[in-house]
RNA sequence: AGAGAGGUGGCAGAGUGGUCGAAUGCGGCGGAUUCGAAAUCCGCUAUACGGGCAACCGUAUCGGGGGUUCGAAUCCCUUCCUCUCUGCCA
């Protein structure tokens, strides 16, 4: 959510951040909460002067009744009936000007920072740099969902039996290495300063609205009515949250938190093309970085972020690129986003594995977090996150390309973590 | 799930209709004392919104919402949450 001060003082800046992410509505809804902010300070006067009075009456009052002026504490009964109609409009119309202001601000998504590739779509996005290797393949080479059957590693036949479509069965290696990777990526975030963390993987309503899957993206999370809790998306939602409602010490910052989640997405709409096999999956495993700086630190947090997770792929000797998302495919909340994808070799194409981005404070005005800067006053903190990694699309790359006809070759930072070095 | 208790400042914990944004203690910050420290003493120590260049002033907030009253932390209604015991259970 962006903060009303900025707009109000960076209305310039906000327009054209807004175009960049083809916000369609912005010079509209920008002058709407610019005319509800102003009616929101008028009524907010004006019922403050009434209730000053009327606070200041009921002392008086009190004491007439305490001196036995009966009939003076009468007339001034008077003229507080007439004060408190008037603030009970007042705060009536308050609330109801806020409440419209709050929901157009919700509808706003975040500015792009200024390094922020203009365009519409993913065609759009910038390639900042690649690593690693492409491998040559076999002719005979399969995709992914071929070689889990052929080495009985991971089911989709059983997932759907017991739950449904998108839930696989991870089976004897392919269990093993999915905790192999879980314990290589929070050991390797361990070791870069990120302090582990263990989450709820059910969140309530006020977490949903602190990272923003609430109120848009209700149909996005599994909701489970009778207690009103949400499963967890990502883990960035019960880690981030962790810091709600909080006046963080500076000596605490930056906060650096990794944590291991399921994560469970609905992804209603989206079944098509491209998803087969592990490419896409209502419940997954993913390792997630968190990170919560001061607003000068931002940036420099995020790059060492995004090394951090090539670092990953680098140890896990996958090709890969990183990508700068432009303005049009970019989330609603990110100022920034990296991509990181891994080539798929016998699929021929790129898989996103990690995203990070920086929020700045749109999510810090929703969560409230904040810090006491120099001079003692409160302010906004900025909010980070990022996948390091999400495991499916990295075990599809893994699988893919270093199969041989002799097996699948594991990379060797993983033979210690499973327990063998071969798939096969 | 059944029965009971309770939600007050960073924490602990008083406060049952006005003088309460709220005693006291702890913690934290500043100062005095000290060669330095401990101990002791003094002062300060919530958040949001509005007004003001500022000092500062006003308003709201004692889980949330509503009500009674000139006036509510305090009374009433409602809702959420937590704890204890019993039950069930990894």
């Amino acid at each position: 959510m962006l903060q009303v001060s900025v707009i109000k003082e960076q209305t310039d800046r906000v327009l054209a951040g807004l175009a960049k992410k083809h916000y369609k509505t912005a010079a509209a809804d920008v002058a709407a909460i610019l005319d509800l902010d102003q009616r929101r300070r008028q009524l907010q006067t004006s019922h403050d002067s009434a209730q000053a009075e009327a606070n200041d009456l009921a002392r008086q009052i009190g004491q007439l009744m305490k001196s036995g002026d009966k009939a003076g504490a009468e007339t001034l009964k008077a003229r507080t009936a007439e004060l408190k109609q008037h603030t009970k409009t007042a705060s009536e119309e308050l609330a109801q000007v806020e409440h419209e202001q709050q929901q157009l601000l919700y509808k706003l998504p975040n500015l792009p920072h200024a390094s922020v590739p203009e365009g519409r779509s993913a065609a759009d996005n910038e390639v900042v740099r690649e690593g690693g290797q492409k491998p040559a393949l076999p002719a005979d080479a399969q995709p992914h969902w071929e070689l889990i059957k052929k080495y009985d590693i991971i089911d989709f036949d059983l997932g759907i039996k017991i739950t449904g479509a998108g839930f696989p069965v991870y089976k004897n290696q392919g269990a093993r290495l999915q905790r192999a990777l879980i314990n290589f990526f929070l050991d390797e975030a361990r070791d870069a300063g990120y302090t582990e963390i263990q989450p709820p993987i059910l969140v309530n309503e006020a977490s949903g609205y602190g990272t923003g899957q609430l109120p848009d993206k209700e149909g996005q999370m599994y909701h489970d009515a009778q207690d009103n809790l949400y499963l967890i998306p990502t883990s960035e939602v019960p880690i981030t949250n962790l810091y709600r409602d909080e006046i963080i010490a500076t000596d605490k910052l930056p906060i650096k938190n990794t944590g291991y989640t399921p994560c469970f997405r609905r992804e209603a709409g989206s079944w098509g093309a491209d998803v087969r096999g592990l490419n896409r999956l209502h419940q997954f495993d993913k390792v997630e970085i968190v990170q919560i700086t001061e607003p000068e630190r931002s940036y420099e947090a995020l790059d060492g972020m995004v090394a951090h997770i090539e670092n990953l792929l680098q140890k896990l000797e996958l090709p890969y690129r990183v990508l700068r998302l432009c303005g049009g495919d970019m989330s609603f909340t990110s100022a920034l986003t990296y991509d990181l994808e891994v080539w798929s070799a016998a699929q021929g194409r790129w898989l996103e594995v990690s995203s990070a981005s920086n929020f700045e404070t749109y999510q810090a005005n929703r969560l409230k977090c904040r810090y006491r800067a120099e001079g003692g006053k409160t302010q906004l903190l900025h909010t980070l996150n990022g996948s390091a990694l999400a495991l499916p699309r990295i075990v599809a790359a893994l699988l893919e390309n270093n199969q041989t006809s002799d097996g699948i070759n594991l990379p060797a930072v993983l033979h210690s973590y499973c327990g063998f070095s071969k798939i096969g």
